[in-house]
RNA sequence: CGGGGUGUAGCGCAGUCCGGCUAGCGCACCUGGUUUGGGACCAGGGGGUCGUAGGUUCGAAUCCUGCCACCCCGACCA
């Protein structure tokens, strides 16, 4: 095995740069901050895409499209939210360009610019709730629910691929409804809809919960989200749903008149997910030889590579192979017969296991003579021969199988690195020396959580939804708590 | 924005300290041959404004100044 890979041990953060640049699912581009997702990587993005597409569907909400550029003074008209953003905003001012008067150069027109500043949306609910309002009067267009799939930007200081970059793509949902209970029970669908979508797709077990007033969505009243654990014992964030409550009907003045033709004021969702989901698959997953894919999200879920002397034996197997390739085909598995005749078996190996092909079927003449083929597990590693004529029927089962793997392995992982502690003392003790999720006490205050923020980097990642209650007292202040929160260095 | 590091062929690097012939190596690529059950081998070949702009010098990848980009560690955040 060539060492492309820096080994988690060694370097985490180098070895997840190696994962995304050499399984070539992303690279830095021309400009600060924003990355090119490369054919591969936006592959695993277009089946997150669709399977989520089709549970928003499924649970009736439609697609549109709202404007990237976004005016300044709609940011400003909730002021939550713009205190929220308004650190992180990049601002249209001109609308034209002209070349220099030394015709060497381009520069901004100054004769140019524009009346008001736009903003690129760094989220959309400003912009949407602007046009909600012309769109809802009655009671009886509620509730709206719709999603749109676009690109934001957000300024950060520092960036990582998939992670926190300056321009990423996400879906993000906004509906309206005539009543609290309604909204509430939308953001919670939304909710139960990334969790399962985490868990089955990606693998990622996560626990969901509700988000402390310093991790609230600017502009929010209350923030779901689901949380899952990486290799490194961190936190990160996978997706969140938020209830706006009536924020931004009434700074955007959205009203409908219920049965009771009385005026009210609509109640507000909004959520999302991004294509910081990748980075969570790879840091969830993958090992030192590389990516790992759960199959649901592998661009090649099955790949057979044929290990032959001469070109006759090449054709044989090709033979052989054709009609397994297409009968999986029509059962939706993707598989890949790789022919290419300019690289060696070994290579080949190495290089499906560098991008996380799930299943590899390895087929040479002594195979063609018992009728046999060696199939590989990139999750496990594991090998074993199997009959030729049982694989058709045998590999879907097998795919589920590393699915479910894959899963087990990330939750294990997550059971393990997670500890209940009772002291200060402890807290720091296991947060240095095991990392992990540590639950533990909280008295309920934002000046409690600033303060082991500051001195452990940790954050409150949220109160778990169905949290046992249970008397005990603040790891930090002593005070009385009712239940335990989880803490954690977070991404 | 602070601290540290890097920028030389598609990729990974040496050369830079101490300026000097035609800028080198591995991988990849092209041609031919031998190979093929875990990243094959031999022979031949193509590919470079040495990040960028300026300066010093007879001469700059090498010295000086500015700028840009990226990586790692902080602060900010999803």
């Amino acid at each position: 095995m060539a060492d492309k890979i820096t080994s988690r041990e060694k370097d985490y953060s180098e070895w997840y740069n190696d994962i995304v640049k050499h399984a070539g699912l992303a690279e830095h581009s021309a400009v600060k901050g924003c990355m090119v997702i490369k054919p591969y990587g936006y592959a695993i993005w277009e089946f997150m895409q669709a399977e989520l597409d089709r549970k928003f569907k499924e649970t009736g909400h439609v697609n549109a499209y709202f404007p990237l550029f976004v005016p300044k003074s709609f940011l400003s008209k909730e002021a939550a939210h713009v205190e929220g953003f308004a650190k992180e905003c990049a601002v249209v001012t001109h609308y034209r360009l002209k070349t220099s008067d030394d015709g060497k150069e381009v520069i901004v027109d100054p004769e140019a610019k524009l009346e008001e500043e736009l903003i690129i949306r760094p989220t959309s609910e400003t912009i949407i709730w602007n046009t909600y309002r012309n769109w809802i009067q009655s009671y009886r267009d509620l509730p709206l629910l719709i999603n749109q799939w676009a690109n934001v930007v957000r300024w950060e200081m520092r960036t990582r691929l998939f992670l926190r970059t300056t321009e990423f793509l996400w879906q993000e949902g906004h509906t309206a409804h005539a009543s609290e209970e309604e909204a509430l029970a939308e953001t919670r669908q939304m909710l139960e809809v990334y969790a399962e979508f985490a868990e089955k797709y990606l693998g990622i077990p996560v626990i969901k919960g509700i988000k402390t007033a310093n991790e609230r969505f600017a502009g929010a009243v209350e923030t779901f989200c689901i949380e899952a654990m990486m290799q490194d014992g961190k936190a990160l964030q996978a997706g969140t749903s938020h209830f706006l409550g009536q924020n931004f009907a009434k700074a955007f003045d959205v009203t409908f008149l219920d049965k009771s033709n009385k005026p009210e004021y609509v109640w507000a969702t909004s959520w999302g997910v991004s294509t910081r989901l990748i980075g969570a698959l790879i840091m969830a997953h993958s090992d030192d030889d590389g990516l790992v894919l759960p199959p649901k999200l592998a661009p090649v879920q099955v790949v057979i590579v044929p290990i032959y002397k001469r070109q006759e034996e090449l054709e044989a197997i090709g033979a052989k192979v054709a009609p397994l390739v297409q009968a999986l085909k029509s059962k939706g598995i993707r598989a890949k017969f790789d022919n290419d005749d300019a690289k060696k078996p070994g290579w080949k190996f190495a290089e499906h296991e560098l991008k996380g092909v799930p299943l590899r079927i390895a087929i040479g003449p002594r195979d063609m003579e018992n009728g046999t083929a060696e199939i590989a597990f990139r999750d496990t590693k594991a090998k074993q021969s199997i009959t030729f004529a049982e694989l058709e029927n045998e590999i879907p089962k097998i795919l589920d199988q590393i699915q479910e793997g894959i899963y087990l392995k990330a939750l294990r992982f997550r059971e393990e690195n997670t500890h209940y502690v009772n002291s200060y003392e402890e807290f720091k003790k296991v947060l240095d020396e095991k990392s992990g999720f540590i639950f533990a006490h909280w008295d309920g205050t934002s000046e409690t959580e600033e303060k082991i923020k500051e001195e452990t980097k940790a954050t409150i990642r949220c109160i778990p939804l169905d949290n046992p209650q249970e008397d005990g007292i603040c790891i930090y202040s002593g005070k009385p708590s009712k239940q335990r929160v989880i803490f954690a260095r977070a991404y």
